[in-house]
DNA sequence: TCTGCCGGGTA
DNA sequence: TACCCGGCAGA
């Protein structure tokens, strides 16, 4: 029920397309206004297509493209001035949370999409071409090993094999009521794709009967004709192509997942329909000469690091405590040091660093002093610095860290394979909030 | 080595 | 505010 209301729910697509009237997909999809448009041609075609972007967030799955892994951070982000189309690529650190999409395999597909874990569908699924997905990630690992270019036809090939894409759209029956449509698409370096949610569609069929994408990996003039990630060729960014396919209901062919052709024509037709009216994240802000380009990811970006900020921190909290301890100079006994005294006082640098000098009328309370804060800003840098603190009971409350609590976590739960399911904190490196203490 | 999560960057 | 990640503390 839920996935005839998708289908047949959705209002008019949201760029003025000429066809959009007979386009049924949910418009807000954040998809890039060619692909909208190519979805509304082909619709016009064959049928009403539905983006599942949108329709099946709660099942969708997401992976980044890491193909940029191997790089050093700095050539992770965009080089291009073009900051509009800069993104990131998440580094494929071992304890990342971030799924090479080299890992996806059709296990976590279907643990995606339906929710549960088909046992002998794991791992080493072959298609009958002879290729396999053990295959393709092994092309992206080469393409993560030698190169900061990903080929983005690998990409496609193994999305292609993953999703077991039928290679044969003639074989949809013309009914288009009984058929919707799966889209997938980029959105900033996420790829998402899913299918519509309703029981007893395999999303695979068990046979691998299908051929690899190849028919649907258009040249990649053409995919920068087609604007996807704009036709910069040179920006750093891997091309993603946009994926179109429909499921079909036909009782013989259900679940099957048939490729929408995208033809020659089609993709310039959609560009030509291309316009900056294009609601969702790629805003019109960033359609530069009718070509979407790719936001920015938000967040953190990936190889930054907090070190200079701790340093300067760690500065400042010294120079604090020498003032602090050079409070006791002057007076007798530790009385508040005024600035006249403090600026006048010889062992006060202009970096605000004690010096004694030998010669100085460096008296033994200085030195005293001196030694003290020296020794306590060894130590706090010390603490600062990543050293192990001595002490088993090294502290109580430290730093106002509260104790870890006891009870296992959304990632220990569930483990990193399925992220999806952990709660928001979890996924943001967050204090859990589905397992509290 | 793994886990939990704080601090902080970015949109 | 949402999202993301470096890095630290502790198990
Ligand atoms: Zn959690």
């Amino acid at each position: 029920m839920g996935a005839n209301s998708l289908m047949m729910g959705g209002g008019p697509l949201s760029p003025p397309v000429t066809s959009a009237s007979t386009l049924s997909p949910v418009s807000n999809t954040g998809l890039s206004a060619s692909a909208l448009n190519a979805a509304a041609l082909y619709s016009q075609h064959r049928g009403p297509l539905m983006d599942l972007t949108t329709s099946l967030q709660h099942k969708l799955f997401h992976f980044s493209l890491n193909a940029a892994a191997s790089t050093s951070p700095s050539s992770l982000s965009s080089h291009s001035s073009s900051s509009a189309s800069s993104a990131y690529f998440s580094s494929s650190s071992p304890t990342s949370s971030t799924k090479s999409w080299s890992h996806l395999d059709e296990l976590m597909l279907n643990t995606a999409i339906r929710g549960t874990v088909d046992p002998k569908s794991k791992s080493s699924t072959k298609s009958p071409s002879g290729q396999s997905i053990s295959v393709n990630s092994q092309q992206s690992q080469q393409a993560q090993s030698h190169s900061s270019q990903p080929d983005p036809s690998v990409v496609t090939h193994s999305v292609s094999h993953l999703l077991n894409l039928n290679d044969s759209p003639s074989r949809t029956n013309g009914q288009s009521t009984s058929d919707s449509g799966i889209v997938v698409l980029n959105k900033s370096n996420v790829i998402k794709f899913g299918v519509r949610q309703e029981p007893n569609v395999p999303v695979l069929n068990g046979h691998h009967n299908s051929q690899p994408l190849d028919l649907q990996t258009y040249p990649k003039s053409l995919s920068s004709n087609i604007g996807i990630n704009g036709n910069n060729s040179n920006n750093g960014l891997p091309e993603i192509k946009p994926i179109l396919a429909k499921v079909s209901s036909n009782s013989s062919l259900s679940g099957t997942i048939l490729p929408v052709p995208l033809s020659t024509t089609t993709i310039s037709q959609a560009k030509a329909t291309v316009t900056n009216s294009v609601a969702g994240p790629i805003g019109p802000g960033s359609l530069t000469n009718g070509v979407p380009t790719v936001p920015r990811r938000r967040g953190r970006p990936p190889g930054s690091t907090n070190k200079k900020k701790k340093l300067q921190q760690q500065l400042q909290q010294q120079q604090q405590q020498l003032i602090c301890a050079m409070s006791l100079i002057p007076g007798a006994n530790g009385g508040p040091l005024n600035a006249a005294a403090l600026s006048g006082h010889p062992f006060i640098t202009s970096g605000g660093l004690l010096t004694p000098s030998a010669g100085d009328h460096f008296n033994q309370f200085a030195a005293a002093a001196f030694a003290a804060v020296s020794a306590q800003s060894a130590a706090a840098a010390a603490a600062a610095g990543g050293l192990k603190s001595p002490g088993p009971n090294s502290n109580s409350s430290n730093g106002g860290r509260k104790p870890r609590g006891e009870s296992r976590k959304c990632r220990k739960v569930y483990g990193m394979d399925n992220r999806e399911m952990w709660c928001t904190q979890c996924k943001w490196k967050k204090a859990c909030s589905r397992f509290m203490d």
